[in-house]
Order: C-alpha cells, then structure tokens, then sequence
DNA sequence: GCTTGCTCTGAAACGCGTTTCATACCATAC
DNA sequence: GTATGGTATGAAACGCGTTTCAGAGCAAGC
C-alpha cells in the first residue's frame, strides 16, 4: 500500500503539501497541486482513515444506541438522526442493547475510547451517575427529559403530553380510561404514570391498577390487551396507548371481537406512523425527523448541556 | 491523556510489557502484571482505539447499507445482522442511502479507507462492476442472488419462491394474478418479474399490464392498491404482496371498500412481520434472523465469494 | 526605505499501540 | 555435557496523516 510519503516523493514535493492538497488548503501552487494529484491518481493512493483519525483524535461516527432495530419508534428516530448526519457526513454506528446493560456500557465505553464523537442514547437502562461519569469523554444525547441532570437532551415533556391526552379523552366524556405502555421503568414511564395518577386525583376518579397494561410494544400485544378486556366486567372506556403498532393491535383485536371503537372503546396513542393514518387511529404526532436532528445537532454540538423540548401535535381521526 | 509509554514508565516495565498485559498475552510474570494494572487503573488509561485500528489495520466495524431504516424489512434485517455482530463483538455503521448512488459509492470507499472491515449491502444501486472493482478492499456481502458474480451473497431464489406461490395460487383456482413490488430494478425484482412472466406463459394465461403495481413500499401504498382495484373492470382475483406491510393496507383498504378477502380477493405476502400474524395474512416466512446471521458470517470469514441461499416458508392464514 | 503581512514550502514532532527481533534464563532431553 | 525449547523482557521499527514551527520570497502601505 502506497502511503502519503511515497507520494510526497513521487510527486517530488514534502508530505505536508501532500497533505495540503488532499485537504485542500490554499496556499499550494497549482504545480505541485497538480503533481500531486498526478501522483496520487497514478498510485490510486487512499489515504489511511485510521490514521487520520488516529491524528486528529476524531472519527465522524456517531454512536447511536437503541434497545431494538426493529421497532418502528426507534425504526423512525433512526432514519431521522441518519439524515441529520448524511447532511453533515458523519456516519453512525448503531448499538442495539436489547435493553442489556452490559451492552450500554460498551457505547459508552466506545465514547471514552474516542472511537465515536459523541453518543446518543435512544432508550437507556443505566443509571444518571453512570452516564454523568461518562460525559466528560464526549456529548452524550439522551432522548428523555433530563432537564434535572447533566446531560444534553431532546425530549417530549411526557407528563404534560399525557396530562394534555387525558384531559381530551376526560372532555369527550371519558371517565374509566387506562393506558398501555412499554417497559415500566425510565424516565418517560414515570412521567407519564405520574400524569396519569394526578389526573385521577385532579378529577377525583378512581385507580384500577388492572386498566394499566404493561410491556406493551408491538401489534400483537395489542391483540392481547383487546382480548383481556373482554373479560373484564368493568371495562376502560377508553386507552392511552403509547405506540400506534399496539393501538393497531388493539383496534384489530376490538374488531375481531366485536368490540366497537370508539364506541364501546376509545382509542388515543402516539406516533403518528403510517399504520396510524392508514387505520384511522387518533393520535399524537411525534415528529421524528426533527427529534432526530435535534438529537444529531446537539450531539455535534456538545460542549454543555442543553434541553431541547419537542412538542407533540393530536392529530383527531376516527378512534376517539 | 495518559498514553501506553507513560503507563509503561509508571510500572517501570517495557512498552511491549504494557501492550501484552492489555492483550492477555501469557508471557509475562505476575508481578508485573499486577505493576501494569495498578498503574492502569491509578491513571485510568484506556488506550487509544484508533491507534489499534491503524496498528492492526482493522476496526472491528462492519458497514451495513440499507436505502431506509424504518422500514420494517430493513429494521429486521439490521436486528438480525445485529445479533450476530454482538455475539462477536463487532460493531455496524448504518449507512443509510435513500436510494442515492453517492452514498453507496461513500459506503465503498469506507472499505477502501479501512474504516470498515467488511460491507454487508443489503439493497443495491451500484452497477455489479463497480462493486466488484471495490471488493479487493475487503469483503463484500450482498443480499441477492450473486451467484453470477464473484461477490459473496445470502440471497432468496425469487424465481423459485415466486413460481412457488404463482402455482399455489393457480392450484387454488386463480387465473387472475397480479402482484405488487417495491422498485422494479434490481435483481430480486427481474428475477420476480420472470418468474411471473414464464408462469403465465406455461400456464396459458394473458399478459395485464395493470395487474402489476410496481413502487409500493408501506401500508399506504397497499390501501392505495385496493383503492385502484376497486376502479378496476376486470380485477384480478389474487395478488401476490412483496411485504406484510402493503399486503396489510391493501386487506385495511378492501375491507373499507366492501371488497372480500378472501373471496374476491386472494392476498399472498411476503415476510411474516407481526402484523401479518395479527391480520392473518397467507405469508410466506423469509428467516431474517438467519438471513443476518449468514450475512454477518459471511463478512467476517471474506476471502473467496460464497453463495448461501435461505429457503422461505409457507405459512397458510386466512387471505387465501 | 522599512515594516507588515500574505503566499508557499518543508523538517520535525505528534498522536499511539502492535509486532518483530534479539536476548537471556532456566529446565528438560538425550 | 550439550542441544532444545519454553518463559520472560525490551528496543526499535512499523502503521500513517496532521500540525506546528521556521523560514523564504514578494508585494502593498506609509
């Protein structure tokens, strides 16, 4: 493999104006530019990317870590931060941590290695002190409220979307209304729980620990929750659903069991993905692409933290 | 930043010494092992990943290309991909190209930079010339049937499998089969479109132009299908879906229009995503995880181009 | 006529871990 | 008693691009 100094004496000229020329910096004569370039043609030279990283102590990857692939949520934020970083030619590397700390830990380690710039963390499983201890290594970007921590964020204020969300379905009538929800733990569960517990005491309603379903993340367990409340003799009338992938689950199921919605079930979740509109499901729309380029800027960014709040927009269709 | 030498100075070993401590390697005595790890961890060093990867010429990093990540057929294949690099503890930079030949063309330089090890395309825009020109630089794995070419593959004989499903179809009384793809160009489709053009033939059937729906990707280019089925004179009685997710709109957009499935309208999928389970879309079942796994092999042995081909299964549901 | 400041160039230092090679010691093997 | 081979260790070379620093040449400004 031909390496820069070889084409420094191909070209008959230093090795830092080879590497001027391949930076494109101004001050080279067009001789020697064009000699180089000569040279670098003639030998098919490529420079050494690790190398280059190596010197400058950077590499233009962005970490980007995600409990799953495959799910549309994360499906969706990660098409939005990939083209916030095709615009700036940074690429991504994706860690998939199947909500595994060990695997957490490794992004962040990458972080501190510097193999990556900075890291964004989609969904986390460790805890604030952790990921505080990390951050002086590089940006680290969560996608949660973290306006009482140190870490940078681009978030939906989940309390205040939910409270809002409950406060429509309340308007409309609704006085049983349950939600479904992914995994009970982090940031955006307990805000969410604890919109959820202040609208029932606001309104003066009572708890029904079994309108609360959790582990809810895909259309099937959608299914499920349709089919549990058939046999419930006290029945919601009406359900949160955190993703349009288990609302469509539940309006499939509903259906098939002559449960009419909204009738005798109310509908309301969140996304706003294809499936969404092409079922008619109520929803609240989170705008990916621009939580993803936020997530993308702030990680370029970095230095100190900064919270980025997105709002969510309730797109009214045919499940409420 | 502490560096290799300081540590070695620090522990009063060589810089060799330090390097196979790092690297477990058993020629060392356990006294200075433990003199090089105390001073590790008192100057909390970590070394220097890039330094690794120029010194080793390799990053551990394998490149994957998808044209879209939200797609539910690509977030499966990079969950499955993914799996794999995690049990051999590889990491993958997402490349996503909308479709754009630069960007590809940027994922092939990559391997040519070093900064991957290997590159897993999962669909292709670049010219099988161009690819194979960049396979010097390291392996290249594709996700079609390459087996007249000299890049390695884990591939779905669509021919075979779409004969498969045309005849099953047939058999089952149609005449009148369309299909539905995603883009027409690319080996997969012109293999599909053969498959479906020799069937007619041995089977004595006419040719319809409007039978076939070319660039339907998502649930609502499925309701947009059943919606131009419905103008339709001479609608066909089947349809052969390339994805759960059109086959889905298409089942929401006939059942909103009066339009029966089976009955008047046979579907037959492709993929078993969740939401043809829920929908009890006829589906024939690719293994995506297998199909990642074999991709991910493939990269990391290299070296001579293989072939690997991966059976899709039947799974009989209510569409048909 | 002298200062300032821009253009152009290259030597050398820097970022840093891995690997090869040489060497030395000690213990079996014959 | 000597050859053989494993254990243990370090100096130096290697992978390679970027950046700093120093200096030369030339033109515009006062």
């Amino acid at each position: 493999m031909t390496n820069i100094r070889d084409i420094a004496k191909m070209a008959g000229v230093s090795v830092t104006t080879v590497s001027r020329v391949i930076n494109n910096h101004p001050y080279v004569s067009e001789e020697k530019v064009s000699a180089v370039k000569a040279a670098i043609k003639k030998f098919n030279y490529h420079r050494n990317i690790n190398a280059v990283h190596l010197s400058k102590g950077k590499t233009h990857l962005i970490g980007v870590v995600v409990p799953f692939s495959n799910h549309p949520y994360f499906g969706l934020l990660i098409e939005g931060i990939a083209n916030a970083a095709l615009d700036h030619n940074y690429k991504l590397v994706l860690i998939q941590t199947n909500y595994e700390e060990t695997k957490e830990m490794e992004a962040l380690r990458m972080l501190e290695d510097k193999q990556i710039d900075a890291l964004i963390i989609c969904s986390r499983i460790c805890p604030w002190d952790v990921i505080e201890s990390y951050s002086v290594y590089g940006p680290i970007i969560l996608c949660e409220d973290s306006r009482n921590n140190k870490i940078s964020s681009t978030f939906i204020d989940h309390y205040k979307t939910f409270t809002m969300a409950l406060d429509y379905l309340y308007q409309k009538g609704h006085q049983q209304i349950g939600y479904t929800i992914g995994r009970q733990t982090g940031t955006n569960s307990s805000q969410r729980d604890a919109a959820y517990k202040d609208f029932l005491i606001s309104n003066a309603l009572c708890f029904e620990p079994n309108y609360i379903f959790t582990n809810r993340f895909d259309v099937e367990d959608g299914v499920n929750v349709a089919e549990h409340l058939l046999d419930m003799k006290n029945r919601p009338t009406a359900l949160l659903v955190t993703s349009d992938q288990v609302a469509a689950g539940i309006l499939t199921g509903c259906r098939e069991n002559g449960l009419a919605v909204p009738d005798d079930l109310a509908i309301m979740s969140f996304d706003n993905q294809p499936i969404s509109r092409v079922m008619h499901i109520t929803t609240l729309e989170i705008p990916f692409f621009e939580v993803g380029k936020k997530l993308f800027q702030q990680a370029l960014n970095g230095k100190e933290a900064a919270h980025e709040e997105v709002q969510v927009r309730l797109i009214e269709r045919k499940t409420v």
